[in-house]
DNA sequence: GATGTGCTACCTTTAGTCGGTTGTTGAAAC
DNA sequence: GTTTCAACAACCGACTAAAGGTAGCACATC
């Protein structure tokens, strides 16, 4: 992923929205979702093309559904 | 993916509902999603874990919304 | 025989992991 | 008011697993 796409950075905007809103840090949050560390970041920064097996982890892990993360 | 994913088989099913809705064969969904006809089998068979990239472009090819697909 | 789909096998690309280093900030400590 | 320090996030290769993407054949139905 050279180029990053507009629907990725809107998901990874959202992602830090709420991360930072409940207070938890991209380690915490990467545990919770059992997903690696920088992984998350990586999200955040749009570097990555989220599967949606882990769409669905982050969304549990900030405890709200996969559609509040898509809006 | 050798184990089938409970969010994909649902994916699946969501999206080839839509597309009989719509009477698109996989062939024609293929054409407008920009992706290649087998993949979208795969798709509604649940053997792969779509990336979000790929979840829009079937989004936007069956003229829905993402939050549509992810009901 | 044309259309639609399933399935397999294959290759290329990239998602996702891992361990580490670097720069920033903020706060406690003296 | 400058130093420790800890917590956080960005960034870095290098690697492995899995997604993306294609071709070909089987099979059913019309």
């Amino acid at each position: 992923m050279r180029n990053k796409l507009s629907i990725s950075i809107k998901f990874g905007e959202r992602v830090r929205e709420i991360r930072n809103s409940k207070d938890l840090s991209q380690e915490q949050l990467a545990h919770d979702a059992n997903v690696h560390r920088t992984y998350i970041g990586m999200i955040e920064r749009a570097e990555k093309n989220i599967t949606l097996a882990n769409i669905e982890k982050i969304a549990k892990a900030l405890e709200v559904s996969i559609i509040e993360l898509l809006k």
